[in-house]
DNA sequence: GCAATTAGTTGACTCAGGCAACTGATTGCG
DNA sequence: CGCAATCAGTTGCCTGAGTCAACTAATTGC
């Protein structure tokens, strides 16, 4: 259960943002046109052959009302229907190009109220507030935002974040105390000093402007690479994004050119362990250690990356379990 | 400026939160009270003796709609009003026992409401979307937040935190490239594996589980005490956050009996050195040097700690400026 | 001391939006 | 195959949320 200090909050910011919305729509006052109806007429321009029931649900519409405003583009000549050829009773709406120039000042006008919202702010906290926007619909609907994320190179503050991620994240999991923190900030420190662009790199996944998550490539003894620091915010679980930081450090280090891929890691990390195993990996050693303030499992992981591209056939045939 | 796909991600999130909040407003459907009764019942209810002007004020709504429905609850006995001493054409609202037990019931559904939003969302969604509603609300407004500022000790993650924050700040602001940042990360390390807890200490400033601050006070040669590593995020700036950071930690430092406090900066971190300069601390050397990728002038600044809190009478007398 | 402004009220009006009954097409199930 | 249930969309009917302007009474500014 969740407390009545975080359900004040949420409610606290509904009433802002409630206050704030109103003033926005309230910039449609002069126009001929109600907010409902711009609304509609947005969708439908963004979302060409949408049924009405499809638009009655996506904006939480009632039918008859929505039935209403249509049949009044409809009369405007700003809309055109066209019966489904699947289902007769539907019917597919599309703006006509009367309706797309009567959209565009609304929309342009859209634009203005919402660059005015965002005037006063500097751009530390314009960017802020997006990063926050965008956090918020990552909470509420992860689906939308797995196509959005895209993986870059590290930036000024990335080592960072990913050492408080790590910090964070390992003492909420598994209690892990501060010395692993400690042991991130050591490896990403010697990253930056050490770090050799062609073979060795460090990815971050980032959702407009949100990190997500991030795997280190290094190079390691006898012409090895060594896979560090996965890491996927819990927020962002279940999007696939653990494979695909594994699937581009595979890719990169055989396209360097190492022999073998290795990594350390803990048997309790299920997540992680899985990932690996679904790569390819294969367990080489094992061994018990109390580390970070806890009997931990360390183990050795191995993929070999010669002999044509063999780990990727393994990969596929394995059983998916 | 700013560009048109910020623009467009405000409006995308003002869309999709626009339907969460009209399924949320939807929960009232079968009460007696429309949604814009219960807000005026809530806001006289939190603001006892607010007039009718600050009530239509702060809800956006039209005198006249609201003076009906003050005479709706006034004649249903949920309210009283009393004439204002001080301006006979104002008068003061609050609500009779049974208005608030009107509210009551009406406010328990709110929260039910917010509740089962939150309940599919596990604890970390629910954490990244407590702290991206509150940096929201600091984004548009600054002030509210100040109040809510707490300082306290550090925890994991907090470390990573702070190297991050100083690589980014100081990469967009200075141009200092990643050695600052390796800087930092080694700085934090030795802070945690060499605490001395009964002398050294690190403070982090938050708001609603966001950092907005921080600042380390550690042990230096010959019985001095080094300030470090202070930082203020730039959408916090212009509380007084800053100033409240070096005040907490000079207070620590004369409580744990250092002699001296002393500091190291730049000298063209302007905002800093002013506070500096507030607290007492004097410019003791300064020296050009090649650091980070630019050009820049370290400085040594100190304070004395002995000899009955000159330094605070210093900084007392001080002209405001 | 008078004009302009402000707090609050009231009458008149409109239109957003909910509800239910209806048509015609489609689907599911025995 | 046939019939009941369901679904897409339409229409009539209605209410009450919210706007606008005119008005009173008190206050402020010059």
């Amino acid at each position: 259960m969740f407390s009545r200090e975080q359900i004040e909050q949420v409610r606290a910011f509904n009433r802002d943002y409630t206050r704030r919305l109103g003033l926005l729509s309230r910039g449609l006052l002069d126009s001929p046109w109600s907010l409902t109806q711009v609304r509609v007429l947005y969708e439908i321009a963004h979302r060409p052959d949408v049924t009405a029931a499809e638009l009655a649900d996506a904006l939480a519409l009632d039918r008859g009302y929505l039935s209403r405003i249509l049949r009044g583009f409809a009369a405007k000549r700003l809309l055109a229907r066209s019966a489904s050829s699947a289902d007769a009773r539907r019917q597919h709406l599309r703006l006509t190009p009367l309706g797309q120039r009567v959209l565009a000042p609304l929309e342009r006008r859209a634009q203005q109220q919402v660059r005015t919202l965002l005037a006063p702010l500097d751009s530390a906290r314009r960017e802020t507030l997006l990063a926050a926007m965008s956090s918020i619909r990552l909470a509420f609907d992860p689906q939308t935002t797995a196509s959005e994320l895209v993986l870059r190179g590290h930036r000024p503050g990335d080592m960072g974040w990913v050492v408080e991620r790590h910090g964070a994240l390992y003492a909420a999991e598994y209690g892990w105390n501060e010395a692993f923190e400690a042991l991130v900030a050591g490896i990403t420190a010697e990253f930056i000093s050490k770090l050799d662009p062609a073979r060795e790199r460090c990815w971050i996944a980032e959702a407009h402007g949100r990190r997500l998550g991030c795997v280190f490539l290094v190079a390691g003894e006898g012409g090895a690479a060594r896979l560090r620091l996965l890491l996927v915010e819990p927020e962002a679980r279940g999007l696939g994004l653990g494979r695909r930081l594994v699937r581009e450090c595979v890719g990169f280090a055989r396209a360097a050119g190492y022999r073998r891929l290795v990594l350390w890691t803990h048997a309790n990390l299920a997540a992680a362990r899985h990932l690996y195993q679904e790569a390819g990996f294969e367990l080489t050693s094992s061994e018990p250690r109390h580390s970070f303030g806890k009997d931990v499992v360390s183990e050795t992981w191995e993929l070999g990356l010669r002999g044509s591209r063999s780990a990727t056939r393994r990969r596929r045939d394995a059983p998916e379990r």
